[in-house]
DNA sequence: TGTACATCAGTGAACGCGCGTTCACTGATGTAC
DNA sequence: TGTACATCAGTGAACGCGCGTTCACTGATGTAC
């Protein structure tokens, strides 16, 4: 692996580069994307607006960066969680990712809430959004091995399910509808999972 | 009921109010929520920025009537396909909400996306959500009278998974998750519906 | 070890844009006598 | 029927704010001889 030069200045580069995505972040995740401001970053890092053009190509560049690195982590998350008996190894990886949501909301909105007008994701997004399909279906896969559920289009269905049935309860439960509604979000999201088990 | 003065000024401060509405729909529509401009809307009427405050009491109250009579408008369209046979009147419904859904994305988008941050919706929302979510329910009480579905929590509980079950496709579907993934939408959201009749 | 040079982080001024909102006002329109 | 008055839609100037982005530049830091 081709170590890229280490002297202090890449080092400082490295660090002031890391603390503009910490800021992008904690401003997305305080206030939506639409908060997301170049010149907010580079006040709170104590400098002037164009100074951050040294560690940022645009703001449509860090917003792609910061989409990425969700899917990235989503990704990471739930491939870790991709373990144990089969029908827990489902359960673990669904809330695994309901888990990831409720630690940041907004992160979750950027990748599956209301699109940012304008704003065309590139087309990495998508294979990271297959990397986190993947493990959920193979999860399926694997605990109906030669029993009800056939494979293929009927797999992919069912694994589709699941996955709109999880986003059904996060997406109205990120966006505060429950709160009016006496319902226990964490019961309802269980129970959803269990229904495409039993399919 | 008591009718309003109908003079000509009043004729014409309705035309002109009614235009405003007609503008700003267009633009959440075309651009969603953070396109809804004062001033964008009043050019597009060809008066100056000011003027629009014979008419409009400030950004957010302009807001909160979108927002309401958006709710408005799902809750008669869901109490206009409220009828016919049990279980085709729950269908009808789901379809209703879902040709309303696709009808303008972007209103779906603003009762059920990402919330805008910093707004709050008024609480006569909450009452038009009942007034959404209470066809829905009285359909599945009425489909399974007497059956195996028993009324009170566990009714409740069906009406709520009927909901997030609906928007877990919509929702998806909107944002444009299901472009690149070889799903069809209609079918996925009917096969939906029917699992919850079937529960 | 010391000096000359290249690199590059950060500045300051500026551009052009958009936003919501206020204020004192003009002038046309409708209304009351 | 005509005139005086009140109503009110719309103007123009201005305020203060924020945004992304460019440009020529200063000055500190690291590097090569």
């Amino acid at each position: 692996m081709a170590v890229p030069p280490a002297g202090p200045r890449a080092r400082y580069r490295e660090q002031v580069t890391a603390e503009v995505r910490g800021l992008a972040w904690s401003q997305v995740e305080s206030a939506g994307v639409s908060a997301l401001s170049l010149k907010a970053i580079a006040h709170q890092l104590g400098m002037t607006a164009p100074a951050l053009y040294r560690y940022v190509g645009s703001r449509d560049e860090l917003l792609t960066e910061l989409v990425l690195s969700a899917y990235r982590d989503l990704a990471e998350t739930v491939e870790a969680a991709a373990s144990g008996e089969p029908a827990a190894r489902v359960r673990g990886i669904a809330d695994a990712i309901r888990a990831w949501a409720l630690a940041s909301p907004q992160r979750y909105l950027l990748l599956y809430g209301t699109p940012v007008p304008g704003y065309q994701a590139p087309a990495e997004a998508t294979e990271l959004a297959q990397r986190i399909f993947a493990p959920l279906h193979t999860a399926l896969e694997v605990l109906t091995a030669g029993s009800r559920t056939p494979a293929g289009r009927a797999g992919f269905d069912r694994t589709v399910r699941l996955w709109t049935r999880v986003h059904g309860v996060l997406g109205l439960e990120l966006a505060g509808h429950f709160t009016t509604m006496d319902v226990e979000p964490e019961r309802l999201f269980a129970d959803e999972v269990t229904s495409v088990l039993d399919d």
